[in-house]
DNA sequence: TTGCGAATGAGATTCAATCTCAATTAAAAG
DNA sequence: CTTTTAATTGAGATTGAATCTCATTCGCAA
């Protein structure tokens, strides 16, 4: 019996001419089972434990894929590397990030979504995501920082 | 004569114990004279014609304190290079990215700030700054788009 | 079952970014 | 103005994520 998130991926290869392969399917799955972020290397680590063996060319190759399907977006919250975050099945979520333990927090809000949504359409530019991240300091480390002083 | 900014700069640096060199300064003047978006190597270019020869390792040494001296900010949305802009003397402002002519479009709301600022401090979180980027199509592709079906 | 074009893996390659280290230089002290 | 010292610089080496190459394998339509 196949999941349906599988049959919503097959669908997505059958619709572009790409052919359902087993790799495909295992990196697929190792997204599924990941939890908040993560980089094509630890995709990778994770994929060669727990499911088929899979190259690294195979899982830089599959993520754009899992990006255009909707399983996956683009983070890109850290240095050097793209970070990705799996969204199917979660809500979306902006990121507040702590410039000093570098700790990620998530929060939603929808005046927030209502807000960039108006201020598209009054421009006429047909939003289709937007992504925003937050600088600063975390309630902990704002509170050590005054204590320091 | 020293310009405003060249004070500037200078005080971060002596602050900072840095040493106010020729190439530093000369980064500094090639930042001020660029308009919108750059990444480390086109900086580097215009160095070499318009200033005094300034070697790549310096200019990736210089921005992060141009940075930190709020100059410039990363805007990182480019594929694999970090992107940066001038921030010192303009307003700070967010994108639109059109996902098919890729123009990037820059728009400014009050109300967007205030909201953000909001939601940071229900949290406790102390923002010193954050980063919004729309993502779909420009006036002009998505009216294409609506043609071409 | 076969045939063919697509997909894969291993390793080479690319290229932004960082690092190394000898030579240079800013700038504090005399 | 010199001396002294530690910071800065440049050239080239190095790193490492991401992409590419190409021979081999494999999905899948006929």
């Amino acid at each position: 019996m196949m999941k349906e998130e599988e049959k919503k991926f097959s669908a997505y290869l059958k619709e572009n001419n790409l052919k359902i392969t087993p790799e495909r399917m295992a990196v697929l799955k190792e997204v599924l089972l990941s939890d908040g972020h993560f980089d094509a290397d630890q995709l990778f680590e994770r994929a060669l434990k727990y499911s088929r063996r899979v190259s690294r060319a195979t899982i830089y190759r599959v993520l754009p894929l899992l990006v255009a399907s909707g399983f996956v977006s683009e983070t890109l919250l850290s240095q050097g590397r793209v970070s990705y975050e799996r969204i199917y099945g979660s809500k979306r979520h902006d990121h507040m990030i702590c410039e000093n333990c570098q700790e990620v927090i998530e929060f939603r809000s929808a005046r927030l979504d209502e807000l960039v949504e108006e201020i598209c359409s009054s421009q006429g530019f047909l939003e289709s995501g937007h992504r925003l991240s937050v600088q600063g300091l975390c309630r902990k480390c704002a509170a050590k920082m005054v204590q320091d002083e």
